[in-house]
DNA sequence: CAATATTTTGCAACCGATTGCACTAGGACT
DNA sequence: AGTCCTAGTGCAATCGGTTGCAAAATATTG
């Protein structure tokens, strides 16, 4: 491997001159500046990473931080289709990505600390948004910076993020319900601490509202915990006169699916289902769930976009609001 | 952050002293070992990685490549899972994980390329295998080791890996079947290039035979390849004794059942079906998806270990085969 | 044309580690 | 006591870059 030095004996000039030619910095004169390109063209240069981390104090790489280890979400097709978007950005960004799990809060934020005082890590994108989140403290005490997927709740205006309007797919996917004649419609969700979930319910309370509807919604637990099924029957006997649900989350329109049909409800009832991020799996369900699509893959991708040109003292923070769009498919029924 | 230089002034030795310290070089003496260990402890020394990595020409890092992008493959939690685990080793080894994707195999191998070169990677784990991959040969063309999930195709002996005993697996889940009654049972795969289906398949064949039953198999392209339901149809009526499907992956299983309802046929055909995976999503399946669990995480966890414990001029291989089982549910009948 | 201003460049130190080799101290041996 | 080992340690170079500051080269001005 070529090093700087190679190229600027080529050049015909020092490796200071060399490396400032490299940077396009102001002091060197377009005409050495054009003798170092080509002499690191001939050569293939290509800079040591860890040697400009070391003297720069600061890594070219970019961390990404899932969030902590919930068997739900290291199932959900949603985040690997994100770190893709992430993934490439950073390839033509000549960034690298490096990667934060945990199975515990603590766990991830030693990762963390790890990344930022050993690995000189600065950039990072955080995959979710959680209320009163400790690792976004940690960030800010280390002085890193970040980028947010999904809206933050602190800082709003400080921290650059990209997302979706959440509240106005919430909107959508409760107004296409409202659209088939659905009056009496139940939002199911499963953490409102998490800001897309909740914007999303605000989006449905809205429509609900504007069309002078009741709001019904109900807090299906994650897969793993137990009692989730009879929970499930239970509102659905209370409630006979729901005929929509509308789910923070494919899965959980999957899981009331299964039970209505193992419940022997599908018989006497017929209720419609609308969800989000729409899985591979909503396709092979029975009925192929409509579903909110919101495109991951663009969201890591801008995200990263935004993190690799963060420069070192930035101060104003770029925000983008990715578009969603329904996929209708047979779950949702006109009454 | 305290540099070893600071830990040596405090133990009163020279930086070089410190540094043999604490990499147990048996050239220093116990006694000074201990002051210089006391001295980290006291300064809350951690070294710098990329100083380490510059003067060492070799990162800490582990590269985790992931296949060549394809709408399938970024949909399955599997990998997710996989790389959960090696996140998790990895934590407690101390290494950074670096993720390598690319939307074509140009890219991908470029990206190697930069991590090698640039980053000074020298440990990979490759997340599939894949008959004459390219990827491989890079790899051993930039001297970079890696590590296998999955059997290799080339240099079997040569390559540490971790995986299922697939052919096992393949047996286990027709035995399953053939257990169940049924005789004519047809395995579903997606491209054979790929060992762990190659190997599926081979299990299922042995199970056939033994039994004397008739081979049956079928290839379902991709999701997003438009005639695949036609296709599945097809089948299903020029095959009417097949009462039981055999898929390499529960995402098949699905579609399947899917064709089968939509076409109508489930009331006049009751036909069973067995997958791999154990995917969240074969539990909300109509019916609940019986399907051959092969704890990915632990894949991911033992390919690290291996990875991280990679010397510079290994010669031995590990293997290291992960058990798997079948998780069953109402997907296949007896008949 | 000398004096001064301005642009370009290079020297040398530094980032934080590792390592070959030379040096020192102490003990064993003749 | 002098010589030779051996074990333990430190010096200084190195990895491949970046950057403050001074020096050199060139341009501008009176």
């Amino acid at each position: 491997m070529a090093t700087i030095k190679d190229v600027a004996k080529l050049a015909k000039v020092s490796p200071s001159t060399a490396s400032r030619a490299m940077h396009d910095n102001p002091a060197i004169s377009e005409k050495t500046k054009a003798r170092v390109r080509k002499a690191m063209q001939t050569l293939h240069y290509a800079p040591d990473f860890n040697a400009q981390s070391l003297a720069n104090k600061r890594s070219n790489a970019i961390g990404v931080i899932l969030p902590v280890d919930h068997h739900e979400i290291f199932t959900n097709p949603f985040f690997l289709k994100v770190l893709r978007g992430i993934s490439e950005a950073c390839y033509h960004a000549q960034a690298m990505v490096n990667l934060a799990t945990g199975s515990s809060q603590a766990e991830l934020l030693h990762s963390i600390d790890i990344m930022v005082t050993q690995g000189m890590i600065r950039r990072f994108i955080v995959l979710y948004s959680e209320q009163n989140d400790p690792i976004l403290l940690k960030l800010r005490q280390l002085d890193a910076q970040y980028v947010m997927i999904g809206k933050p709740y602190q800082l709003v205006n400080e921290t650059p993020y990209v997302d979706n309007d959440n509240i106005l797919a919430g909107s959508d996917a409760a107004q296409f319900l409202v659209d088939h004649g659905h009056k009496n419609i139940c939002f199911v969700y499963n953490d409102l601490k998490k800001m897309v979930q909740n914007d999303r319910m605000l989006g449905y309370q809205r429509v609900m509202m504007e069309n002078g509807l009741l709001i019904n919604s109900f807090e299906l637990p994650a897969q793993e915990y137990p009692g989730g099924r009879q929970l499930v029957i239970q509102y659905l006997t209370q409630h006979p006169e729901i005929t929509a649900f509308e789910t923070v989350d494919d899965m959980l329109g999957l899981r009331i699916q299964q039970v209505l049909r193992s419940a022997k409800m599908v018989t006497d009832r017929q209720v419609s289902i609308i969800g989000f991020n729409n899985s591979v799996y909503s396709e092979a369900a029975h009925p192929a769930l409509t579903s909110v699509e919101v495109f991951p893959r663009r969201l890591g991708n801008e995200a990263a976009k935004i993190a690799v040109s963060l420069q070192m003292s930035e101060n104003l923070s770029t925000k983008l609001i990715v578009p969603h769009q329904i996929i209708e498919r047979h779950s949702v029924a006109t009454v």
